[in-house]
DNA sequence: GCCAACGTTGGC
DNA sequence: GCCAACGTTGGC
C-alpha cells in the first residue's frame, strides 16, 4: 500500500466540507498539473492512505486522515465550460485529466506545516523540498508512520 | 502583496 | 529542441 498527501485549499474543500460530503467522500476535482495527475492516474490503488492538507490558509498542515476510495476516472469539470477548472482542449472521448475519490476517514487536530519542518524524522518528506509546489506528493512509510504518532501525541 | 521556484507556451 | 516570456503555486 502507499501513502500520499494532497493539499485542498479550505476555501474549496475543507476537511470539513468533505466529512460533510455522502460516505465522507470527494472526488478530487481541480488538478491541473501532469505530474500530480499521473500520481492519480497511474500509482493510486483503492485503499492507499492520505493525509488531508490544508493549503492556501492561516495555518497549514495535515489536518485529517482519508484513503483512496476509487479507481481514477476523467475529472468532469474539465468538460463543463463554467467551471474555473474548464479545459477546451479536453473532450469525454479524450480526457486530460484524471482523479480518483477520497475519503475522510477521521479528522485530526491540525499538524503544521511549521512542525512538520521542525520535525527531525521528516526532514526528507517530498512536502517539504525546497520548491516543492505540487499538489499531489507521495509520503514513504517512514514518514507515514511518523505522521500518526505526532497526530496522536496531542 | 511579495516573490522564489517551477511549469507551460509558443516562436524560431 | 531551445529558451524567453509568462502563468501558477503557496508560504510568508
Amino acid at each position: 500500500m502507499n501513502h500520499w498527501l494532497m493539499k485542498s485549499e479550505p476555501a474549496e474543500c475543507s476537511v470539513d466540507d468533505a466529512l460533510a460530503a455522502p460516505d465522507a467522500t470527494v472526488p478530487w476535482v481541480g488538478v491541473r498539473n501532469y505530474q500530480a495527475r499521473n500520481f492519480m492516474r497511474d500509482a493510486m490503488r483503492v485503499g492507499d492512505g492520505v493525509l488531508f492538507y490544508h493549503s492556501s490558509c492561516a495555518e497549514p498542515g495535515i489536518v485529517g486522515i482519508a484513503r483512496v476510495a476509487s479507481a481514477p476516472y476523467p475529472d468532469p469539470t474539465q468538460f463543463d465550460p463554467k467551471s474555473h477548472y474548464h479545459d477546451a482542449a479536453a473532450t469525454p472521448e479524450k480526457p486530460r485529466w484524471m482523479l480518483v475519490d477520497v475519503q475522510v476517514l477521521r479528522k485530526t487536530r491540525n499538524l503544521t506545516l511549521a512542525e512538520l519542518r521542525a520535525d527531525p524524522l521528516l526532514q526528507d518528506l517530498v512536502l517539504l523540498r525546497k520548491g516543492s509546489r505540487l499538489s499531489i506528493t507521495p509520503v514513504e512509510a517512514h514518514h507515514w508512520k511518523t505522521i500518526l504518532k505526532r497526530l496522536d501525541a496531542a
